[in-house]
DNA sequence: CCGAACGTTAGG
DNA sequence: CCTAACGTTCGG
């Protein structure tokens, strides 16, 4: 009576399921980290500086990419099925993208001076390669890159980029900007109008960590599971907690300060 | 506002 | 090519 007592057991089907699913093992495409994309972006642009060697016209050209890489604000269809690699791509990625733009609304207000010098070109980013592992090494990797002569980003602006692209905040994002001005407006508008936000269009991945993601098996039971056919939809127990929440596409934390760029005071 | 359906992307 | 699943749209 006593001694086989099951702790009131599991009040539900579905936490007997729950508890059988965490007690699986995790699945394999989660455990591969995914890759830090500045890592590429770092490589790539060693290639592009190469490629460009005649300097200006590789950030300008890129600047104003092609018809092609302009997405209509139409509402559908007539994007391409899938943007091909490239070494323009990259300046669509997550990131990429709020890079050129932060750039030319530089250029605008006439902050960017695009004037590389040869150290920029014969310099290769050693420190690039070798450094690169983690978030924050990605972010001490892009150092270099900042300081060079003819991209003066600050590290609001850099923020500014990740907070796009995620890949900085994925964590939880305790960092952001708020109240940046016209410029971030402008960002903001581009990138998270519907339909036509290129880079926020891209998918986010689970984050393979929270209790969702760590289920494996579908309990074949909830909404999504029935209806998987048509609904292309994850099971819901196992919905990442990541990204049912909204993507980031603003820039919505403050510092508790309460200070725009605390660097700049 | 929520859920279903669909389009699309991404990995195998 | 196939499958899984994210993002967006649409209907209730």
């Amino acid at each position: 009576m006593s001694d086989t007592l099951d702790m009131s057991g599991p009040s539900s089907p579905e936490q007997q399921r729950a508890n059988r699913i965490l007690s699986e093992p995790l699945r394999r495409s989660l455990k591969r980290s995914h890759p830090c994309s500045l890592s590429e972006y770092l490589n790539n642009t060693n290639r592009l500086s190469h490629r460009h060697s005649s300097s200006s016209i590789g950030v300008r050209g890129l600047l104003h990419p092609t018809a092609a890489q302009h997405r209509p604000t139409q509402p559908r269809q007539t994007k391409p099925r899938r943007a091909h690699s490239s070494n323009i791509d990259l300046w669509d990625s997550p990131s990429g993208l709020h890079l050129a733009h932060a750039a030319e609304l530089l250029m605008r207000a006439g902050a960017l001076t695009l004037t590389p010098t040869p150290r920029d070109q014969g310099e290769e980013m050693e420190g690039g390669s070798g450094a690169e592992g983690d978030s924050t090494g990605c972010v001490t990797d892009f150092l270099p890159l900042l300081g060079c002569s003819w991209f003066p980003l600050n590290p609001g602006l850099f923020a500014l980029m990740a907070g796009g692209g995620g890949f900085l905040t994925s964590g939880g994002g305790s960092m952001g900007i708020a109240g940046i001005g016209e410029g971030v407006e402008v960002l903001r508008g581009e990138s998270s109008s519907p339909g036509g936000g290129g880079a926020g269009r891209r998918k986010r991945k689970r984050c393979g960590e929270c209790v969702p993601c760590r289920r494996t098996g579908n309990c074949e039971e909830c909404s999504a599971c029935r209806n998987r056919k048509t609904g292309h939809q994850i099971c819901k127990y196992r919905k990442c907690e990541q990204l049912k929440k909204k993507a980031a596409t603003g820039f919505e934390m403050v510092f508790p300060s309460g200070a725009a760029f605390p660097w700049l005071q």
